[in-house]
DNA sequence: TATATTTGTGTAGTTAACTACATATATGCT
DNA sequence: AGCATATATGTAGTTAACTACACAAATATA
């Protein structure tokens, strides 16, 4: 089936594509596998949800941060995850500006159920990664793109070329 | 910085997102590397530009699953190639469903400018990854989930935890 | 104290992928 | 030959992320 595979072909030049595809389809799945387990949460809800539980209530922003997200994103999420009635929202008592966010009730007795699902889709993961140092081989990927980004790279590619 | 990730705490449960948070980054380093260079071009196109460089026109279809991507996004992204000028499209001789598209003389007036960038890029990549087979990782990451996917791996899981 | 800057949140608009469905043509079978 | 099925393309609607901008409130500075 990926025989006739042409990003394969591309070497490194398709590294960041084979990376993409990979992450869309894992991210299908999930949605596939909730829907598949009648259950009504959304892929990205989970980080939220252990996050909250961890740190006890936070704000847009703070947890913008903590997940390396931009706010919009957050923002989106959460409203979702209020909808469905996971979230509650209050002012700050100290800051106006500031929404501070935490975990509901309904959220609370759900948790138990959902962590079941995560802890098996985490084991399953883990299993297919055996031996692989997936873990540590992300944090390198992160160490190098995320320091100096691939435009800058490049961009330093093309000076060396062109002094050549 | 990356001090306070809090999805790198979550160890084999965080991949997924760290994927695609990796993935997301470098396609919008992409973009804006283009922009930088004042190229018109967008990140994805490199790919078909290559794809029909190497092996000449080619259906929707064909294209689809050389490069492992859904038929209505390669539509998407050709339509975008045509409206700029890079791609001709002809009803296929043979058979009148198929549309055949193929580089435009501009997208070959073109190419050699652009391959300089795609070079770069590839070199840029390559040096960040060097020394961690990173290649042969992904290549084993598509195995594993293209193979059996995410959803399967985590109700095989869930069942196995039952059982206990 | 008044103004300037920074910070927190919200909104609008963009992008790239997907699935599901619609339609036309080709192919296979009886 | 005629009908059923398969294939190729196209369209519509969904999703999740992003940047850029707007505005209010807090903080810093003159």
């Amino acid at each position: 089936m990926r025989k006739n595979d042409f990003v394969k072909e591309l070497g490194y030049l398709g590294f960041t594509m084979r990376l993409k595809r990979i992450s869309d389809a894992m991210m299908h799945e999930g949605r596939r596998l909730y829907s598949h387990l009648d259950v009504d949460i959304e892929p990205n809800w989970y980080v939220i949800f252990k996050l909250l539980k961890s740190r006890g209530a936070m704000s847009v922003t703070e947890i913008s941060e903590s997940i390396m997200m931009a706010h919009p994103s957050v923002i989106t999420i959460t409203n979702k995850m209020m909808d469905a009635g996971y979230l509650i929202s209050e002012k700050d008592e100290n800051d106006s500006r500031k929404r501070v966010l935490d975990l509901s009730v309904r959220a609370s007795k759900k948790l138990p159920e959902y962590e079941k699902i995560w802890e098996a889709g985490e084991s399953g993961v883990e299993k297919a990664l055996e031996g692989l140092n997936a873990l540590e081989f992300i944090s390198i990927l992160e160490d190098k793109f995320f320091s100096k980004g691939f435009m800058q790279r490049t961009i330093e590619q093309l000076k060396i070329k062109k002094s050549c």
